[in-house]
DNA sequence: GTTGAGCGTT
């Protein structure tokens, strides 16, 4: 959704879109929009987000009248470092609609790289993987395949934050918990990081710079240290009488509780399994 | 509270 209030794309009738790639998850529209305004007109800004959480996804369109301009964006913003980490911008080279768009135009032909101007290292990407959405119908198959194809490259650059939105993006099910639990190799540049200092900032400004929405915090965002030691004592009703027992996990059908640690043990723990 | 290759919404 564009965050001029219209719904959809407003027109991409003349607009060029730019794709703006490596961006911080608390980067909002508001942030990149007088950024990319100053270099010419922005017709739309949009980021897209998770539809569970509602977190950017780390990459941005952001929407030019003309395409001179959006050209001077990509060559001056392009390696920009905002918000303490850099940006990419290039040209879309897919549309909503999933064509082949070059500068706003849709284009069939291929040849091109999209006019990319400055070719950036050419990363090894792994995104070959099949985008079939029947994984809801094979979904085992592809899960053994999925793994065998871990084990051959050993090492997986994918990490959590396209994993769940893979899950919520073809069915909303979580696949399966064990393929991350198969092997993972981190990377060693978790540990980079590069120092920010306007995360205030990030929180109170919204995604929408069009239609400012009131701030998430409530005017006691302070922690509101309650004087009581613990909040589960200062509400007197409410609490099951049989759970002011930590060892209240399962009840047996009896109606007693099973969870006794044995205190005579027997032969035999129990028959469990 | 986390994450970091990539291509988009009423």
């Amino acid at each position: 959704m564009s965050h001029f209030g219209k719904s959809g794309p407003p027109d991409i009738r003349d607009t060029y879109s730019l794709l703006v790639l490596n961006i911080t998850f608390r980067t909002t529209a508001d942030d990149l929009f007088p950024l990319f305004d100053k270099y010419g007109k922005v017709v739309d800004v949009f980021i897209p987000r998770d539809r569970r959480t509602g977190d950017s996804r780390g990459f941005a369109f952001v929407r030019y009248k003309y395409a001179d301009e959006a050209q001077k964006a990509v060559e001056k913003l392009d390696g920009r470092v905002v918000d303490g980490r850099e940006i990419m911008v290039q040209f879309a080279k897919y549309g909503p609609n999933a064509e082949r768009i070059q500068k706003g135009r849709i284009v069939e032909t291929t040849s091109k790289e999209g006019g990319r101007s400055r070719s950036r290292s050419p990363r090894p990407r792994y995104r070959d993987e099949h985008r079939d959405r029947d994984r809801g119908r094979d979904r085992d198959r592809d899960r053994d395949r999925d793994r065998d194809r871990d084990r051959d490259y050993r090492k997986r650059s994918r990490s959590r934050s396209r994993d769940r939105y893979d899950r919520d993006r073809y069915s909303g099910r979580e696949r399966d918990h064990r393929r991350r639990s198969i092997s993972r190799s981190p990377s060693p540049d978790h540990h980079k990081h590069s120092g920010r200092g306007r995360s205030d900032e990030r929180r109170s400004r919204s995604q929408s710079y069009g239609s400012a929405s009131p701030a998430r915090h409530s005017p006691n965002s302070k922690r509101a240290p309650s004087p009581h030691k613990t909040h589960r004592g200062e509400s007197p009703v409410g609490r099951n009488p049989n759970e002011h027992s930590p060892a209240l996990k399962s009840v047996s059908p009896h109606g007693r509780r099973s969870v006794s640690p044995s205190p005579s043990p027997r032969r035999s723990n129990a028959h469990e399994a």
